[in-house]
DNA sequence: TATAGTTCCGGAAAGAGATTCCGCTTCACT
DNA sequence: AGTGAAGCGGAATCTCTTTCCGGAACTATA
């Protein structure tokens, strides 16, 4: 009776661990779910994304209870891809190229999936947390990027992490009519302008 | 053989007028599917809106074949409504006061409308032309608010009315952590901005 | 490695809502 | 008033979502 049946150092919280087929499963429907995302848009037919995973879709609904619970599953791993090339480029870069790189991956993840924007302005409650998801994970990124630039003198101290993701965040969402890369465009000569201390008096 | 059957002056492109009870039941749907777009999100099912309506689902979908069509027309709708609201404003305040009164009737609209931002960031095609309509429409009441108001020397000419309808756009279209008048203060702060000529030099 | 106890899976079935279809009504014009 | 077109309602149909459960697969233990 008293003995805890796992074994587990952890505790009541984690009674045994997750099965590995479980989390292929769950693996195989986030892949499968980007895709087709991409290819039929959000709104998609479950069976299109189960098919696609090779799983019926008892095991959607399984993991993902909610169709927004797949879509913010599939965005915050977006998210944390993007934070998780940061280091690399750091390391491969100077500062300020390292910078400007980052923060060009990151307007082409805004850009490209459309449905991110969507969910961070649909005002459907599910996606609440989503944005601070984003600056959790990316505000720390890109915080020591910016840090390291402005400690080699390559870029100008003017702007705090969370004032550029918004940025970013903000023109990279395009509205439909707009030259496709506009959003591109001013987010390279924002960092253009960050990194201008030549040019300064 | 050789007569128009109307008998109108216009010609093949408009053989007959407009049924009142259909333009009747389209704007009760207008008006039912603005209310419930409100209450119960952009997805609410036909049968609610038809309800309220008063009138059959077959009637709804005669006139609004898309959902995405009747998104379309409630927006274009309020956009209209906005639109019209300037000359008003116009005639009842100086020009500057009915510039700022205008900007804060867009901002309440693009803050409220939640459907208008998710709609124009979709990315769904069936959007396309919505931001065209918004400018079209919206481009030339503010810009004789804007031309009166810089002739009255009460503003300083250093926007254009494209300039300021993006950024009102872009600006109010919160992300979900924001508080939720961001939007708001930034547009009062830009108004503020481009009234200051007296502490101009 | 064999066993017991869970967890997880697949896909049929039920449910919910979208969309079509067509006989009947209402309207506009003469 | 008569006539033909336009429009209407809502039952029927179709599509996609969501639930449910018998059996398979996995983990922990001996």
């Amino acid at each position: 009776m008293s003995n805890d049946t796992t074994g587990s150092r952890t505790g009541a919280s984690a009674p045994r661990r997750i099965r590995t087929d479980a989390r292929r499963n769950v693996e195989a429907l986030l892949d499968a779910a980007k895709t087709v995302f991409g290819t039929s848009g959000v709104d998609a037919p479950a069976k299109e994304i189960t098919d696609l995973a090779g799983v019926g879709v008892g095991t959607l609904y399984r993991h993902f209870p909610q169709r927004s619970d797949l879509i913010k599953a599939v965005i915050e791993r977006e998210i944390d891809a993007c934070a998780d090339a940061a280091p690399a480029l750091a390391a491969e870069h100077p500062p300020g190229i390292a910078l400007a790189r980052w923060l060009e991956r990151l307007a082409a993840f805004v850009v490209t999936k459309r449905g991110f924007a969507a969910a961070l302005h649909s005002g459907d409650p599910a996606f609440d947390g989503l944005s601070g998801y984003l600056m959790e994970k990316l505000g720390p990124a890109l915080g020591s990027l910016l840090d390291a630039a402005t400690a080699a003198d390559e870029i100008r101290a003017v702007v705090s992490s969370q004032d550029l993701l918004y940025a970013v965040a903000k023109l990279c969402a395009p509205l439909p009519d707009e030259e496709p890369d506009y959003g591109r465009r001013m987010v390279a000569l924002l960092v253009d302008g960050l990194r201008s201390i030549d040019t300064q008096r």
